[in-house]
DNA sequence: GCCAACGTTGGC
DNA sequence: GCCAACGTTGGC
């Protein structure tokens, strides 16, 4: 199983609208980069949500429900997909972007360094802190 | 094919 | 509100 972690406004989709939808279409992405990593996803791979701009920490986990397909929004080129995800349950403590950079394990992580990505991979090691930090 | 101008995202 | 990082567009 792989671990991702994606990228939302909580104004425009918080991880709450996924909980109460039970599962969702992440559709909307439209970066290069951030397209092949969904493409990667598997089914049942574990994918934490962070939410951006006010927030500015990850509060939630989900999974890969269904794995890459056309997204049904895109009207432009470019052979994007949307994955569907299933919540799986809210964060105990949410674990804020400072308190990642405060961490020298999680320094390098894509979060980190290539803040603008909105679907990034999180190896094992990054994974499990996360979820550590938010049991604290 | 290069590069300047511009737009967008997201942290501070 | 500002700015850095990054992507995209358009002129040459």
């Amino acid at each position: 199983m792989k671990s991702w972690l994606v990228k939302t406004e909580p104004e425009t989709y918080a991880f709450e609208d996924l909980v109460q939808k039970g599962e969702d279409v992440w559709d909307g992405v439209r970066n290069f980069q951030a397209r092949n990593f969904l493409e990667k996803m598997n089914l049942g791979d574990q994918v934490f949500v962070y939410h951006s701009g006010k927030q500015r920490e990850v509060v939630g986990l989900a999974e890969v429900s269904e794995e890459a397909f056309p997204d049904p929004t895109a009207k432009e080129d470019g052979n994007w997909v949307a994955v569907k995800l299933k919540p799986l349950e809210p964060l105990p403590t949410p674990v804020s972007l400072k308190a990642i950079k405060a961490e020298p394990s999680l320094s390098d992580i894509l979060l980190v360094k290539q803040s603008r990505l909105s679907v990034m991979p999180l190896d094992k090691k990054a994974a499990e802190k996360i979820l550590k930090m938010s049991r604290v």
